[in-house]
DNA sequence: GTCTATACCGAGATAGAC
DNA sequence: GTCTATCTCGGTATAGAC
């Protein structure tokens, strides 16, 4: 059944999403996400066996927001365009980070200790990230520390989220993205 | 101290940051935490009027330990050797930041979403190591960009910390450490 | 397929005996 | 001061009408 709006599986992933990421998954009932969806708290079980089901799929949602941006990244004619528009997109959201923290890293820290499938599947927020800065990276001619680039790239854009949100200052996201650009640029 | 058994309060803290590392405070029941600790559960009430201050008390333990930590640093001949045993630190701890992240870090960003005073108290397990590192550069003649260069070092470390947890390796810590360590070094 | 009502459990917190 | 027993509430999850 297709209405005006996306179906209620979809409305609730997206709310989870949005709620998780500002209180935290295991902190947002399923009650608080199915009132926000507009979806009777009992029809959640319909769409998802167990809470945990529900948390793979916002980990999914997060992961194909990542390839959407990642798509738009891979249209840029350079690895070195490519890198330099990823960090843009984190100074453009400089803001959203000092609110809330890093959408991906909060819930990758948060669903790892929760231990099983979760916590497997939750690495993935950093694992594929990393795995496509590597590759530009090597596309740049860095075959041999790619890795370690790519590293430093992603751990750097953790930190100034991890700060900006602790501290509650979004400065920070603007001096490292400055230093990340030269760094860049300088490669 | 309030009690004609000091000692359990502090088991209750000591075993209230332990548990919380591993699991985060919120998924710690205090049923877990007087057990763990060998105390009536009942009996956390006469230490701790809510959960929260047990929190606050928490957050209060890691301050002392990173204090702890500053003063045998502050006994080091020069800033920049300062500098240096801080991220040595870092690399010191690398095995227990791949399992459990940042100890200060998670706790920071968990509180921080609580709202209410805990966010505000919470906020000083960062601005306060970052106050000290900004001290340290100052002192090695940095005046103008102090804090600019605090902020950095901070963030690379709660960056490394969060990338060795979410994709479960220690060897990100390695390769940091090194990069900070040449990085301290040429200041 | 969709929704209401509810079971069930574990959490934080309290009362009061000793 | 210390501990046991218990209250209450909110959470996940289920049963079953429609």
């Amino acid at each position: 059944m297709r209405t005006a709006q996306p179906d209620k599986r979809t409305r609730l992933i997206e709310t989870a999403t949005k709620l998780a990421y500002g209180r935290g998954f295991r902190e947002t009932s399923l009650a608080d996400i199915a009132e926000a969806a507009r979806v009777p708290v009992g029809n959640v079980y319909y769409y998802f066996k167990t809470k945990e089901e529900l948390a793979e799929a916002v980990v999914e949602r997060r992961l194909d927001e990542f390839r959407a941006a990642r798509a738009e990244w891979d249209r840029l004619g350079s690895p070195k365009e490519r890198l330099l528009a990823f960090v843009g997109s984190v100074h453009a959201n400089r803001e959203q980070l000092a609110r809330g923290g890093c959408p991906v890293g909060g819930l990758c820290s948060e669903l790892h200790k929760e231990g099983g499938a979760l916590a497997k599947k939750s690495a993935t927020l950093f694992t594929e990230p990393i795995g496509w800065l590597q590759k530009q990276f090597r596309a740049a001619g860095h075959d041999k520390d790619s890795r370690e680039l790519a590293m430093h790239l992603f751990s750097s854009f953790q930190g100034m989220a991890a700060v900006a949100h602790g501290a509650n200052d979004p400065k920070v996201v603007v001096m490292e993205v400055r230093r990340l650009k030269n760094w860049i640029n300088t490669l």
